[in-house]
DNA sequence: TTCTTGAATTGGAACGTTCCAATAAACCAG
DNA sequence: CTGGTTTATTGGAACGTTCCAATTCAAGAA
């Protein structure tokens, strides 16, 4: 049993130091491991701090020599699975490093971004990776260039913004995805939600658009819908493109949930998906997999990126005279059943 | 534009105090707002700090008074929904309360979970919030009780030990939803999934047998059967099942993603899910309303729990005599199709 | 023995803040 | 004006650590 319990008196290295009948310059070199101190010392001291129920004080150490081993991560929106599997990846490499995450939801909410930001900074947090809101401007962040804080920005692009970026292949994976349906023979191919304030939005749509255009498909306008990134967006913009006159054959979501609110109004309107229409999302989250039928989609490995952000940051923390450096993750097409090429498969062998 | 960039020193309030032409004490006072400051020179300070780009350095003040403002969360499977809900709620209380949180994932690891919970003390987390790796023992937390440390634990319960949980309603809402497949005709009732080793497939199995026995009904021990709570685990256990002589008619899982998994075995033996046989889960994850035939589930509202557990974590860190207090969230049934109620009023009304 | 050298240990000054006690300034009643 | 009271301001000592320069120690070489 260390320390009678409910004493409030934290114990710190100079108890130590005496109970331990050595300096507390003695006790601070078997803390840190830097000098050379005799093993006999070193093992009485470190069993008196066990006895006394000792914990070190970083906060104290971190005045002196100003390395805070403190992170922060900044989610717009963690309740998105996606969100939380880059979580895990940071937390891991962040962890293996010996350091510790402060973490905080901004919700899409740029004044709490604003807020989590600057009570991170004052509790130490020597570097920041943030998953920017949705209408942060480059100007947010100039605050944090200025003091001496590393700054790392992923998922959402932030143009204008002279950091380091951790994103997807969002242009070539939208690019893939638009061929692959291509190639199963659709011509008139719609492009469903995000709105067009959305860098990601943007990118996608981009890839989406290139594609169509080196395969010498024509774009109908009135097949390019905006919607909220959610499930009932997805599902209004695509009952919205079903009581068009003229149908399009296929469907790239922006997003796995908007194709999965997409593939629900398809139901409703009596088509079966992978049959009578083809749609396909983005991300590959685990709903994608489980849906019915299995969402065809582009894979993003969330995990891979966080940890390529963390170990990013981390390099960035530790020579902070580096340029800005962006990585790109790979984003990889997995046909599933909602694209319609296992049927076709199934009808060519039959 | 706030400081040359690049400027490498931190500016602290004593060269505020210079540059104000006041002293370092007056800054003090009107940074924490405690004293009377003549507003004209409380003006003048804060715009030589506006000017200079201070940064407000907790650490420093924290050494001083010990109120650190900082609470650490540790999740033991941020990958599961369920938690990432848990999550925000927590954190969003934090944040209104003026807090910032400390977050880890252990990933099942109880090494790894007393590594993090031992940085975040050192790091000065004046309150934890724990959701225990599978096999923590109460003794893994004595450490914490003896420093002056608040302590929580949420989700999974700890039997033994002496601390404030906040827990869903397990055995009520087992029994809730065992009661409504009761309520429906069925007989043979069995229950999947969970290791027998976990305290929450104690209790959830523990709410089904009430149930089973206050309707009378007998209960086979062949029907009972342990597996990993995932979804290969529900597809395995529902297959052995589903190999017996004498067949369950409905089926109650330990977890929604139990569920889901037991709901693919059952297709793929030939079932229609929902007029066939029926299966429930717990906890009502996003995918459990996704899945096709949607699931018939318990819900437990993580964000309220979440909520719950750092108001009650702040209240213990503002008054460290309070006894340790338990605050068990409501767990309501939500019928949907797999249960088959459904596919009953159809045929009733046909 | 005495010297030399390297290893082991140590006191004290910092780090950036808060708090206390003390001082200075401003106000107001007589 | 003077004395008393309230309001503003201030220097210095803490908080728990690290680091530096200085000291002591142990042991082998001369």
């Amino acid at each position: 049993m260390p320390q009678p319990k409910g004493s409030k008196e934290k114990v710190t290295i100079i108890e130590i130091a005496d109970a331990a009948g050595v300096s507390k310059s003695t006790v601070s070199l078997v803390l840190t491991g830097r000098g050379s101190v005799k093993s006999d010392t070193r093992r009485q001291v470190l069993q008196t701090m066990d006895r006394l129920g000792y914990v070190y004080n970083r906060g104290a150490a971190n005045l002196r020599n100003a390395q805070s081993r403190i992170v922060g991560l900044i989610l717009n929106d963690l309740s998105n699975p996606f969100f939380a599997e880059f979580a895990i990846g940071v937390e891991k490499v962040l962890q293996m490093a010996g350091y510790v995450a402060f973490m905080a939801n901004t919700a899409e909410s740029v004044v709490r971004q604003d807020q989590v930001m600057r009570m991170m900074r004052e509790h130490g947090a020597g570097g920041l990776i943030l998953c920017p809101a949705l209408d942060t401007r480059p100007e947010h962040l100039d605050w944090v260039r200025a003091a001496d804080t590393a700054l790392l920005v992923a998922i959402r692009r932030l143009p204008g913004a002279e950091v380091s970026h951790v994103v997807p292949e969002n242009v070539a994976g939208a690019s893939r995805i638009t061929r692959h349906l291509i190639n199963l023979g659709h011509e008139r191919i719609a492009y469903l939600g995000g709105m067009h304030s959305m860098v990601v939005r943007q990118e996608r749509h981009g890839g989406f658009l290139a594609a169509m255009e080196a395969a010498g498909r024509s774009v109908d306008p009135a097949l390019n819908l905006e919607s909220m990134p959610t499930r009932d967006g997805g599902f209004g913009a695509m009952s919205a493109v079903l009581s068009l006159g003229d149908r399009p054959t296929a469907v790239v979501c922006y997003n796995d949930v908007v194709a999965i609110g997409a593939m629900l109004a398809a139901a409703r309107h009596g088509l079966v998906v992978g049959r009578d229409i083809a749609i396909v999302g983005f991300d590959d989250t685990s709903e994608a997999r489980h849906v019915s039928p299995a969402l065809t989609t582009v894979a993003v490995d969330p995990v891979g990126l966080g940890e390529r952000a963390a170990a990013l940051l981390l390099k960035q923390i530790k020579d902070p005279t580096v340029e800005p450096e962006s990585f790109i993750g790979p984003a990889n097409l997995v046909i599933r059943e909602s694209c319609g090429a296992y049927h076709r498969a199934l009808a060519a062998a039959g």
